[in-house]
This record gives structure tokens, C-alpha cells and sequence, in this order.
DNA sequence: ATTGATTGATTACATATGTAATACTTTATT
DNA sequence: AATAAAGTATTACATATGTAATCAATCAAT
């Protein structure tokens, strides 16, 4: 059973919003995406409706309007899309993904610091 | 511009054939993807047809039949997918998935160690 | 109470994707 | 040469997604 629904790439961002701080109403999530999308409120609100048919959000009536919530966690849904992203792109391994993208991405000398820290205490499991 | 098309799931296993060994034909195609999937001839061919539309193979007259081909390479196709789902899920930025997932995955003390290695070579750049 | 504004529900419409079937061409076979 | 087989091109159709508009219900203001 496949505990988390398809998010899409527009979903996905009203997810992020409710994941950040929720229960909000509608007008709530489209003052927080104004910021970085010029999507029309309908189409929030659209993406909200189908977010809820989903069950990926839920709501409640706060006074008279609704107050939306996520009913899957961030982690899940990470945990889901990596998955699947790994398996699509990398055939499911990790390490290749690590390997090639270590060697690409620029990181600072702290991250670098920090991830080795993280390797470190996987050692000593 | 963007250098590469939106290459779908189903597609993406057409391409990994094509990457893994070119040019081949249409049959040789459906032979290779006939091991881990069950989707019939005419589903690969469209699949074929859809990708040289979208500019991602191309082929030329073999004999009698096509030879298709990639003309895009997948190091650039899993670089703008990896992209985009980094952009996506963590907002860009790559050190929350290496952090995440190095927490999450079993990785072998092998792997550990030629990962390790990888971060020396980058903190001396 | 009626009207206008706000919110929620329903409907819309184009493009993408999964998954083929059918039609048309070219090659091979009798 | 006529027909069958194989390959290619065109068409099909349902679901998903991006992106709203319209309709209906409710709340607020006159």
C-alpha cells in the first residue's frame, strides 16, 4: 500500500506551506505562496480541493471559514519521492546519486565538516 | 533554454536502453525492456515516437528499419532531473538530502569510506 | 430582508502521460 | 504480381496536471 499520494510539482508547494506552520485557511496559503508564485487564488484553491481528495491535507471549519492541515507528514512524503526519484533515475542505488553529486556540487568547507560528522557517527553503528 | 526535454517515467526506461547500448531498433528496444517490464510493442513504439518528438533520440534508416538513438546524454538528463527534484523537494538545496539521507540509508562501511574519501579530496580544492 | 462580497464547489480546458489500437507502407513470400 | 507480414504513422482514450472561471452558498453591510 502506497501510504502517500502523488503530489505533483504545483501540490507540492501548498504542502510545503501547511508543512511550515498549519492549520491555515485558504487565504492563509495564498498570501504565503504570493511571495515566490503569481498563482490566481483559484488555482490555490483548486490545488487545496485536490490536495484534500488526495488525503493528503484534511481541514476543519475554523469559525466560518476552513483551516487545512497535512494528514501526511514531510518525512513520508520525502521519504516517498526520493524513493521513487532513485529508482527512476538511479535504478534505486544511492550511493551513485552521492557519488556523482558530491563530485558536482559545490559545498562549503563546514558542510563538508558537517557530513563527515554524519559518516563518522554511521561508523561507529 | 533548457537544454532537455521533460523526459516522463516510461520514457526515462526507454532512454536507459538506449543509453546502456545505441543505436538499436524498435524490436531490439522492445527486447531489452521486455525483461523488467510488460508493456506491449505498440506502448514502446509510441514511447519512441514520443521521445524523438520531443528531440530527446533521433535515428536513421538501418536497412530496412530505424536505428534510434539519444542525441541527448544522460549525464546531462539525470544532472536537470536531479535538478529539478532537489529544487522541488528541498528547495534547491542539496546538503538537506545528503544530511536526510545519509541518516536514513544503510550504506556499508565500504561505502562510508569511499564517500569519506570523496569529501577529503573536495575540502583540499 | 436584499444585496454585495467572500468562500467553497463544480466545471472547464489544454497539455502530458500511460497504454495501446488502427491505418497505412514497405518488404517478404508464394 | 498478389498477399501476408512487419514496420511506421496516426488516432484513441482515460487519468493527471497546470491553470483557472463560473456557479452556489454564506456572511456582512445597508
Amino acid at each position: 500500500m502506497s501510504q502517500v499520494p502523488q503530489i505533483s510539482d504545483a501540490e507540492w508547494e501548498v504542502m510545503k506551506v501547511l508543512w511550515s506552520s498549519s492549520p491555515r485557511t485558504a487565504n492563509e496559503v495564498v498570501e504565503a505562496l504570493e511571495a515566490h508564485t503569481d498563482w490566481n487564488p483559484k488555482t490555490i484553491r483548486t490545488l487545496l480541493s485536490r490536495l484534500v481528495q488526495k488525503q493528503a491535507i484534511s481541514y476543519s471549519q475554523e469559525g466560518k471559514v476552513y483551516a487545512y492541515f497535512p494528514v501526511v507528514s514531510e518525512d513520508e512524503c520525502v521519504k516517498s519521492e526520493t524513493a521513487s526519484f532513485l529508482k527512476r533515475i538511479y535504478g534505486g542505488a544511492f550511493k551513485p546519486l552521492l557519488v556523482n553529486f558530491l563530485k558536482e556540487e559545490k559545498l562549503s568547507p563546514e558542510d563538508i565538516k558537517e557530513l563527515k560528522v554524519i559518516l563518522d557517527d554511521k561508523s561507529k553503528e
